[in-house]
DNA sequence: TGCCACCTATTTACCAGTTGGTAAGTTACT
DNA sequence: AGTAACTTACCAACTGGTAAATAGGTGGCA
């Protein structure tokens, strides 16, 4: 079968364009003219645009979430880990790509109802996910937070994915670095 | 006279859809469609999407600046100062809306360069404003923060922008408002 | 007062290019 | 013979944008 697997390529492709132009600022052509092929091909693998938006978030959440167990596997401590989750941003950024459910969150309004719940559960799973660590770093004392660790998270999230936005606005991602260092800092005990 | 002033009404309009849909999710079709007028009336007022975009831009930095100019002729302090600010971006997300600037920040690499500029020039001057208030309060013991006062300014927008974002795809004000206040308490001295 | 020339704002009628999408045919492997 | 992975050749709807005609003031001036 020699594998060619289009649809892994073409989902590669059009990764790459919703992070950099979004959702709405990519069309089908561009795919098909990056990858050679023609529009109908796409059509083939991904029947509708709206099909192919959602293939796109459920493999970036599979992939993202691979990424945070295997800094659970390491047996870091809760502060590294969270050093570690805001390098997975960081390095996205200098890709000069934004986070794909960050740029998904953007067009909210204008997305299908799949993307639209897709996109909702990448967030609430990196929730999750947080609040295990923040919690965990409270209890081994080596994290504090005001609040609850629901609300420590979503602050985390949301000061990510913002400072994410403006720094490549400015095609500087030491601006994002220092806002990441900061907010991990205030987070040490 | 009579000043029926249409390009203020199709700015009206405009800034909805961007903050709602962004620049690349609305065309001149949709404007036209809610104002009653064809599409050749509104290239008479905004030649091009482009000098439209970048009009929408400068005006809502105009009004920004004066509510901030208005916060600070209050003569209130800096904690008050900064609960007033991250209340702008509570009530731009209560009707629904993104930040101009945070959309526009997300469709960064699609933008025409004028509409780029302008858009950074934006956050420069909330920056700038913020930078004041927050030394100010820490003259008057009433703000605390960790480095420098531009990096805690960069990490406020940021947050508040990201925060706004997703809040707004849960559909829930209440998410932004925990997230603001809890930043903002973590500034109180 | 009457007429004209001018200007602003608008419409009608286009345009070429792009959008997402489809139907039917072709190729190549099993 | 069947199936998976394409291509060719369309399509209607929509995109931003333009040229030319038209309507409604406003001011000048004989």
């Amino acid at each position: 079968m020699a594998k060619p697997d289009t649809s892994q390529r073409i989902l590669d492709i059009a990764e790459r364009l919703v992070q950099t132009r979004g959702y709405n600022g990519f069309s089908y052509a561009d795919i098909a003219g990056a990858l050679r092929v023609t529009k109908a091909s796409l059509h083939y693998h991904f029947p509708a645009k709206a099909d192919l938006g959602a293939r796109l978030i459920e493999r970036y959440e599979r992939n993202f979430l691979a990424a945070l167990e295997g800094i659970d596997a390491e047996g870091s401590d809760a502060r590294e880990k969270l050093r570690r989750y805001a390098a997975i941003y960081e390095d996205v950024l200098r890709d000069n790509r934004m986070c794909l459910c960050g740029m998904l969150a953007a067009e909210f309004s204008t997305l299908p109802k799949p993307m639209r719940e897709d996109m909702r559960h990448f967030f609430d799973e990196n929730e999750r996910w947080l609040v295990a660590v923040l919690q965990q770093g409270k209890r081994e004392k080596v994290l504090k937070f005001s609040g609850s660790a629901a609300d420590a998270a979503q602050t985390l999230i949301g000061t990510l994915e913002g400072a994410m936005m403006i720094a490549r606005s400015y095609g500087d991602v030491a601006r994002f670095k220092s806002v990441s260092d900061r907010v991990l800092g205030d987070l040490g005990a």
